[in-house]
This record gives structure tokens, sequence and C-alpha cells, in this order.
DNA sequence: TATGAATGAGACTTCATTCAT
DNA sequence: CATGAATGAAGTCTCATTCAT
């Protein structure tokens, strides 16, 4: 008895669980369905096929991934920047964690994704990177962060040091599902930052 | 003219190529005989399975990245710490300009890699860190980095960062064959380990 | 208009004509698909692979043959012996020329035919054996054989006799549709049993 | 260091081996050059294809046959007609157990053997059953077998029953390299004959 | 003559997509 | 709207055959 627009939304978040575990071509729509719990056919009434789908599933991610890190800069404005790059930290480690194979869905690939596409998401990434770029610029206007920082490197470092981090802890904690503490890392950031 | 060894390794040096910009399933033998040279059925006489070719060309992908890592580590020696992780930057730098489209070539998917080789690779990823962290046990008793550092965390960011500020970099200047100049990079990293 | 099953039993059928015709490896998918009027792909639904559906089709065959013996054995239960085997022989008959060609399809070869099968195959020709020498022995009892006849060999003497024999008269007679009269070989073997 | 002559014969009782234990399609050029000790290349210097190996094969393989038939007829003239029987079931049995796999080799199929191949193949059968013919009219005349008998009948009866006879034996002692003894059917045979 | 690396036609199989129910 | 049987394009792999050495 779902409406029109939850069933989407279904096989929207299907397609996530499924893409992000099997890679773009091991994904079968078949599967896809059976996740959302419909029909093979269901699927080509919302999607027009499997890239189309295979899009609008990044775009559903990255939209999401981007509201995380505006919360973090706008809505948590009071904390200081130590605090920020925590919950950036732990945000992002939760993100990765339910993405932790999406190696293939990542913009680098000719895979099934359209030029405007990857317009499309590399503009998002612009938007994420200003948004933290913002953050950093924030923390040097609070004095919590020197002058003289060169703003995009730091945002790279950031997010560059997070992400290795959390992919080596995931995988060595493989099964576990025992929260990573990102506190170290952030301390050494900071360092850099101060 | 080629010998078995040099057709083997023209093979080889065609699949990273073309797995490298296509991805697993989007390259087809035929697009890898073809860059190599020789017919479909060749390919066949020196790797059993396209999953075989992929494994193999991935071994000798990550065997030539960990030579030059401990190149840096060992060969370099003298060199100062910072010295070090600007040539790292560089060398890393020519990698990832190489294999730009590798995303789908981690680890971490099932995609055409067997138990056994991604165990060697996980192994592979451990002694690169083991050797990075090793140059940062270097720095600490030079003095060049200051005692309380973590020294996984150290390695992690600095491969991270690196990644992160090349990718960015090699899709801003896309074409561009302008050398990427890591000094500003490394001068934010050595911040945090000083 | 052909329900799953029908669509199942048509490509069955279809795979007799064509492997039948042809043999294992000369038959292609296609060949059977066209014959049972679908497309490639079809099969796969019903079958998953070419060996499977060759098994199956003479798990079919072999049960329509083991009927055919059951009916004369049991049925015909109160034909004299002589009847029995003049009937034996006419659908005997009428069975090697349906599947004339089909000597690549004897469990003898490792075409395509899985232990278990092959397991299978035995057992039920064992089976039929079992049959036949009851049909010896119910002859015996009625008094119309010799009583110190070896069942076995008699048993194998009469089916050898007919294959060959209808397969010489089949292979004169190429293309006639001309009934062939196996009263004269009944003759010859009843003065052995007698 | 052998003469082309024995090259020749050593290619084509490779193939007689490799052939009758993995039939047409299942044999591999390479199967046979190896059997023979001799490189794949070798093979097509003294046959232009797989398809005449293989004829040349059963022509081989017929003659061999037509030959012992012919010594039994001819050779062992004094013998009476459950002697001559006898003879030819033991050499029968030979022969089967060494081409038990040869079904798929059998004159019926298409596989691999041409019109002119088929037309010949015929016509040595036809021989070979003219051979018995005359055998058991030796017998008529020297009144050892009853004037009335069907000549072709009887021949047909006996290697069907022969075949038969030997193909179940076989296959229940397989890898039994036991001696089958034929006495019981030559026996029932005999009954039909006298 | 002998070799065996190279070739490429051809066959099996998969799976995104369609469409009649 | 939902379904899932049918489709067929496309890709992997095999192996008979060729030919330069």
């Amino acid at each position: 008895m779902a409406s029109a627009k939850d069933r989407r939304t279904e096989i929207l978040q299907a397609s996530v669980k499924i893409f992000s575990k099997q890679g773009f071509h091991n994904a079968k729509i078949d599967d896809i369905a059976h996740a959302a719990g419909v029909a093979k056919g269901t699927v080509y009434q919302y999607f027009s096929s499997k890239q189309e789908l295979f899009q609008e599933m990044i775009k559903y991610t990255i939209e999401r991934y981007s509201q995380i890190v505006q919360k973090i800069v706008y809505v948590y404005n009071e904390s200081n920047i130590e605090e920020k790059i925590y919950t950036l930290a732990i945000e992002h480690g939760k993100f990765i964690k339910e993405y932790i194979e999406m190696a293939e869905v990542t913009p680098n690939h000719s895979n099934g994704v359209s030029k405007e596409m990857r317009l499309w998401i590399r503009e998002q990434q612009y938007y994420i990177l200003k948004l933290l770029e913002k953050m950093i610029e924030d923390g040097i206007i609070r004095g919590e962060i020197r002058k003289d920082v060169d703003k995009e490197i730091a945002v790279l470092s950031i997010l560059g040091s997070i992400f290795s981090y959390y992919e080596k802890e995931i995988r060595t904690h493989i099964g576990t599902s025992q929260e990573i503490e990102p506190k170290p890392l952030v301390d050494f950031l900071m360092r850099a930052l101060r």
C-alpha cells in the first residue's frame, strides 16, 4: 500500500544497499527488485534504465552526505573547530561503514555515469569542499586556527586523513561493530591547523 | 621478435592501461588484446581467464608501488623527513596520474579478486604502512619529528592527504600535464609532525 | 498460450530431436531453441546449462523407453511370450527410428553426463533388464520357454538381436517409411528359447 | 628417427586411443599429438584436418576388425561353426574392450564423417555381414546348421547378441581385466541355429 | 620436416529490457 | 500499476588451423 513516492524511495534505498555491496556490474536489477520487495518490471516503472537508477542513487547518496556536512558547518556553529572535525570524522565514519564497498561507485568511473551527472557530482564535491573551507575560515576568525593556513589544503588533508583512517580501521576490525575513536586523528590534524 | 617473457609483460601492461581506464567489467578482453597488439586468443595463452589477468595486473601494479615506497624509505636515507614526504608525494602523484581511474581496482571489491589475492593485497598494504612507519620512526630518532607522534596515524594521514590532494588537483587540471606542486601540502603535514 | 510446464516439455522434446540428430557437441543451443520455437535465452530459463538440458533429455527418453517395456511385460500379460517379444521388437523399432542417430547419446560418454546421471542410467538399464528377465521367467512358468534357459543371456541376446536387426534394416531402407517386419527375427529367437 | 610411414601410423594409433576414450569433440589435436609424442603441427603434416584424421582412424579400425572376421571365416576353416562363433565372440570382446568408449565413433554420426566415408563404412559393414553369412552357409553345408535358417537374421542376431553381452559384462566388471566367458551365449545361439 | 605461438571463428551463457497479462 | 516470461545483444573462452622459424 505504499504510495508512488514511497515505492520509488524504497527502490532507491534498495539500490544503495545492493550497488554498494556488489558494484555496478555485479548488481543485478533482479537483486535490487528483490531487495525492494518488488518485481523486476516494477523497477522500470520508476527508473528508465539501470544507468538512471544508478545515477539517481548516487545523487541520493551525495545529497545525504552533503546534508551531513552542512549540518556540521552550520548547525553545530557554536562548537569549536576541534569538535566540528571530530563530528565530521564520526559522521564520515558512519557513512563509510555504510558504503564500505562503494569503491566502484565513485565518480571516477565511466561505469554508467553520464557526462552531466559527472559534472553534477563535481559541483557537489566542490560545494562540500567550499562548505568545509568556510568551516576553516570560521575557525581562523575565532582564533582557533592559525591565520596563514592554506584553507584548501587543510580541507583536503582533513578529508583524506579521515577517509584513510576509517578505511584502515574498518578493514582491520572487519566484522567488528566496535566504534572507532577518531580522537587521536583529530589531535594530529589540530596540530597542523593551530 | 618478442620473447615469451616480453609478450606476457606486454599484455600485462596493456591490461594496466585498459583496466585502469575502463574498470574490470567495462574492459573487454578484446580491448586489452588490441592494446597489446595481439589477438584475443593470445591473451589466453598467458592468462587463463580475465580474472587471472586482472589479478596479475594488480599484483604487478602493487609491486611497482611497493618498490617506489621502499626506495623512498631506504635509498633516500640521507634525506630528511620533509624531503622524503615530498618525494613520496611526487611519486604517488605520478602513480595516481597513471592509474587515475583505478578506483574500481581497489581491494574492496568482489570484482574478480580471489580470497587469496585479497589477502596478498592486504599484506602488501600492511608492508607499505610498516615501511612508512619506519620512516616516521627514523625521523623521530633524528629529532625531525616529535617523540609523542602516533606513527600509525601519522602515516595514514600523510597517505590520505596526498591521495586527496592529488586526486583533487588532477581532476581540476584535467588534461593539463602541468606538474602539481606538493610543497604546500608537505608544509601542512610537517606542522602536525614536528 | 503455453503453460510453464508445456514450455519446458516443448524444449525437452525439441532437444530430443536435435540432440539425437546432431549429437551433443554438434547440437547448438540455438538449434534447440529454434526447434522449440523460442529464443536462445528462454532455454536457460528452464535449464541451467547445455549439460543439464542434455541430461534431462536423456532422463526423459529413458523413462519413456522404460514405460514401453513395462507395458509390454505387465499390461500385455495375457499374451504369450512370442507375442511379447514381437511387440517389444515393434516398439523398440519405433524408438530406434526416432533416435536413430542417438549413438552419442549412450551412457558411455563423458560427454556432458555427470557421475550421478550415469549411475541413474545404469540403474534404469538394470531395471529394464530385470523387467525383461521377469518376462522370460513368466514364459518358463507358462511352459512356453524351456526350464534351463539362462535368463540374463536370453534377455541380452533378444535386445541385442532386435537392435542389430532394426539398425541394419533402417540403414538399408533409409528414407523409406516402410514398416519393418520382425516376425522372422522373433521366430529365430524363439528357437533358442524353446 | 621414425620413418615417415611409422610417424603416420603412430599418430593414427594415438588417435585411436584418444578418440575412443574422449569422443570426436572432446579429443583435442593437442592430446593426440601428445599421445603420439609429436607436436601439434606435425599432425597436420600427415593429416589435413581433424576430420580427415578421424576418418582415417575409423578406416584403420574397421579394416582391422574386418581382418579379424576374415581370419575366423577363412583361416579357421576346419573348425566347426560353434568354435567359430566362440572365436568371433572372443575377438569381438577384445575389440569392444579396446574401443569401449567408441560409441560416438560409430558410423551413425554426422560428426566429422563425410558422405563418401559413410558409404565406405557401409560397404565394409556389408562385406563383414556377407563374410559371416558365408560362414553360416558353410555351416549349413556341413550339416551343423539347419537348412531353413535365415542367414541374414542369423548373422545380425549373432553380432547383436555378442555386442549386447559383452557391453553388459564389461560395464558390470568395470576395471576388472577378468576374461569374459562367452560359452553360455554361444550355447544359446546354437540352439537357434541347429 | 618439426615445432608451437598466434590466430579468430564460433558457441555458451548472462542479464538488461520489453510487453502481454 | 505490477508482474515475470521471453528476448537477444554482447562478452568470455576454446581450440582447429596456420606459418615463421
